[in-house]
DNA sequence: TAGATTGTTAATCGATTAACAATC
DNA sequence: TAGATTGTTAATCGATTAACAATC
């Protein structure tokens, strides 16, 4: 009765982040109401796809109203398990590293990043973010320290399954990997994938449709 | 006759990249041909999917045998686009855009930087891989000259919605957008979103799950 | 009450998957 | 030919969308 009664459609969790997004936008626009139709606009999708969404965490609107913009916002980020506390290692210290360590939409949602790992013990001790970059040997000892669950992976894509194997073995269930390389963990560890290289190449097919394209494409009759 | 005869399905095309890296990396191991079995294998997904995707560009493999490896990949990076050239502007030199400045998959898949551009003239001039940072104004004049199709946003939130005003105007058509904010663009311009802490929401969200989940939890009679 | 807007229904659409005929 | 594996079919599953009854 006290946890989530029903599951939630993959394709509306992947939303959710959207949703909390354009709610934070609002406020800071003072904006404390908003119809599904507001919501919607601000998030980029359409009204009934975002009502659809909302309906299977629960009935947080009010009919002829709208939703509560704070209300709605806690209770997607409860939903999500923004409301708890994730402690986060980096490992793999480069340009992307450096990044992560660096960008404020981690840490303003409930992400804390506990540690920088880098292989190369020679940048050990730099500072970064206000961290200190510590050596990967130490990653087992962190987890088990801080609890960390999440394990975010920046190195390069040679080194990118030993440091999952490594993260697996030291009781890492999540991984979120940048390298560019599918990673093979047990059953029960989690992996997204975000490859930078990906999402321009699928613009490109796009944008090379576009320039071949007929003036007459598009229907079919 | 010359343009692809059929469309792909979106699924489809957002998977061609991943099939791409298998093939790369097949390759650097030598392994000359593959059974759509192994393909997808290393690919991370099942084989009727990756035969079922493969059927939408063409008839490229051999009953049978499977698929020449070499072909295959030049199959798929002609469908993408790949083949040719595409020049890209990276507007925002922070640490992302840094990262994004030296990665080595975009080059090494056709995508060519040709600009890197700050807001922030006090870093103009500045080197960063082996390009000098040039100042924003000068995006209109850069698109025209190098014939950019692509630009890519990684500038804070509050930023990015002028630069991409200023990038449709100046003819992009096609927007990689690494700042956690929906851009508003007209019909005929692609906008593809990236958000770091979307991904790492996503895998809290399962992360939770995982925690509260009860022990006979995941059937239902 | 009248007007507005949610939450849900049901129809449609697209993606996934297993199975197998085609064929090397 | 016999064995192997593709490319396709058809069934299933999940996501999207429009429409509207419920209800504030």
């Amino acid at each position: 009765m006290t946890v989530s009664p029903t599951r939630i459609p993959e394709a509306t969790v992947a939303r959710l982040p959207v949703y909390l997004r354009a709610l934070n936008s609002l406020l800071d626009s003072d904006v404390r109401s908003c119809s599904s139709e507001e919501l919607a606009t601000a998030a980029g999708v359409n009204s009934a796809k975002l009502r659809k969404d909302l309906s299977h965490l629960g009935s947080y609107g009010t009919r002829g109203v709208g939703y509560d913009v704070e209300y709605l916002r806690y209770q997607i980020s409860r939903e999500i398990g923004l409301t708890q506390d994730w402690p986060v290692v980096i490992v793999g210290i480069g340009n992307l590293g450096h990044a992560l360590a660096n960008y404020s939409g981690f840490s303003s949602r409930g992400f804390r990043t506990v540690a920088l790992l880098d292989a190369d013990d020679s940048r050990t001790g730099e500072l970064v973010a206000g961290l200190k970059i510590r050596s990967f040997d130490e990653l087992t000892a962190i987890v088990h320290e801080h609890g960390v669950a999440i394990g975010v992976i920046a190195t390069p894509a040679a080194a990118a399954q030993a440091v999952a194997d490594q993260m697996v073995s030291a009781g890492i269930r999540s991984i979120l990997n940048f390298a560019p390389m599918v990673l093979s963990v047990p059953d029960g560890v989690d992996v997204r994938m975000v490859d930078l290289s990906s999402e321009l190449q699928i613009l490109a097919y796009h944008e090379q449709r576009k320039s071949t394209l007929q003036p007459d494409d598009g229907v079919v009759a």
